[in-house]
DNA sequence: TTAATTTGACCTCT
DNA sequence: AGAGGTCAAATTAA
């Protein structure tokens, strides 16, 4: 262990340096011609970083959020990098995505490490076996195809792969296929993996069957969310602030999809009313939501600002 | 010696 | 035909 800052210094200047690869891409395709999503997602991904870089930069300094909102009890207890489930991961940031395609369940997560050492660690706790990799057309780093150890001992046929993003060899694509049904099911992540393949379409969310859709779960530092989206389209938040005016609900994040259109993450929840500020940036209320009511599980709604 | 990884070949799907 | 996913023999590590 690191004691101290040593820890989050090294964070701070892995996401600084994620920026700044980021910036020189972006410069680059500006060259190119039009490729407005491509750019886009850059710069999604460019002000999600550097609202990281900040919040740990803050931490580190013992500098005070300032914003006002949000207990101070809760922004002392925020920062330490979250222990996502059980398992050796040292996974900061988790997004899932529970997707049907094909028909068979999925999660995807992405997890970004703190360090390229720390990398190694991306593990979840359970045993997996390299069955193969693969060099994925337009993909910078190959695919790296694992399954259960037990496969063939008990019978389980969970799967996972695992890609480096372009541009960021810190950040990692994880996807799952099947739940464990061996031995190792009875650990935590396997057992939130089996729950996290259990939210399908159709299923626990009130939302109606819709032909081709996804449940598209957004998971920070363990608070998660929920909602139906389509086809397994890619979404990325964006950190503008979000504008909901006349709703009952203080918790309320945009999300820009790809199909131009904009929406917001509502929070049905109690939580929502904790009097978090509007203006904040959405991972900052994701934090502060979370850590002052993290044992509340929450409930959220996708709704089309226009 | 056994188990895990690597890697080229093969299969399936679009 | 090409891309992604899996198989299995060869190789490497424990």
């Amino acid at each position: 262990m690191d004691g101290g800052y040593g820890g989050e210094k090294s964070a701070l200047a892995s996401e600084l340096a994620q920026v700044l690869a980021m910036v020189r891409e972006l410069e680059a395709r500006m060259d190119q011609d039009p490729l407005p999503a491509a750019a886009r997602e850059l710069c999604a991904e460019l002000a999600s970083s550097v609202d990281r870089s900040i919040r740990i930069a803050r931490s580190c300094c013992g500098d005070s959020p300032a914003s006002g909102a949000g207990s101070p009890t809760a922004t002392a207890a925020m920062p330490p990098p979250p222990s996502p489930r059980g398992g050796k991961s040292i996974g900061l940031r988790t997004i899932l995505f529970v997707s049907s395609e094909k028909g068979t369940p999925c999660v995807r997560r992405q997890l970004r490490a703190a360090s390229v050492q720390d990398a190694a660690a991306l593990d979840d706790g359970l045993s997996w076996r390299k069955y193969g990799q693969k060099d994925i057309l337009g993909a910078k780093y190959p695919r790296a195809y694992f399954r259960c150890t037990h496969r063939h001992s008990q019978g389980c046929l969970a799967t996972k792969h695992v890609q480096r993003a372009d541009g960021d060899p810190l950040l990692h694509d994880v996807v799952y296929h099947g739940a464990h049904t061996c031995a190792q099911a009875a650990h935590p992540s396997a057992q939130q993996l089996r729950q996290e393949l259990q939210l399908q379409p159709g299923h626990g969310h009130g939302a109606q069957e819709d032909q081709g859709a996804s449940l598209l779960a957004l998971e920070t530092e363990g608070l998660r969310a929920g909602l139906l989206v389509e086809p397994m389209t890619p979404y990325w938040f964006a950190s503008a602030a979000a504008a909901g005016d006349g709703a009952d609900f203080a918790g309320c994040f945009p999300l820009l999809s790809p199909t131009a259109l904009d929406w917001q993450l509502r929070s049905s929840h109690p939580a929502g009313s904790l009097g978090v500020g509007i203006g904040m940036e959405f991972e900052t209320q994701f934090e502060e939501l979370f850590t002052t009511n993290a044992t509340e599980p929450f409930q959220w709604d996708l709704y089309a600002a226009n």
